[in-house]
DNA sequence: GCCAACGTTGGC
DNA sequence: GCCAACGTTGGC
């Protein structure tokens, strides 16, 4: 199984409005990224994923789960872009900052750190058990 | 609100 | 195929 990290905006779709969809899940559109859209080509329905919301928070929120593949984006008609759709699993009990994350030296190697604006994002087994850890949170 | 980093586009 | 120009993102 492998791990990743959604990114979002929370005034655009946040881990509330995530949440409020419950098992149903949520198509992760919108993303117009090839590096983004590879990684979401990769997944598998079980893979988990941090929640983290960029700009007001800069926080992993939450934990989700990929419960379908890639699949043809439906906010758009152009046939380059693919999604899966993810559902809430729960939240962080601690939201791990962005500032703890750059203050953790075992964390310097993750994507959000050295490159901050892919919004999706793979994680190592490592760095997911550490920020779980961060986070009081069961992976 | 600013700016750096990055990706994409389009002209040559 | 290269590279300059431009737009977007996200941290500060």
């Amino acid at each position: 199984m492998a791990y990743w990290l959604f990114k979002s905006e929370p005034d655009t779709w946040g881990w509330d409005d995530q949440q409020a969809k419950g098992d149903a899940g949520q198509e992760w559109d919108g993303v117009r990224n090839y590096q983004a859209r590879n990684f979401m080509r990769e997944m598998k329905v079980g893979d988990k994923g941090f929640f983290y919301h960029s700009q007001t928070d800069k926080a992993v929120v939450g934990i989700v789960e990929v419960c379908a593949e890639a699949h043809p984006d439906s906010s758009t008609d152009d046939a380059r872009w693919e999604c899966v759709d993810i559902k809430a699993v729960r939240p962080f009990a601690e939201p791990v900052t962005l500032e703890q994350i750059k203050a953790e030296p075992r964390l310097a190697e993750m994507v959000l750190v050295k490159n901050s604006r892919l919004s999706v994002q793979p994680v190592t087994e490592a760095e997911w058990t550490l920020v779980c850890e961060m986070g009081a949170t069961k992976p």
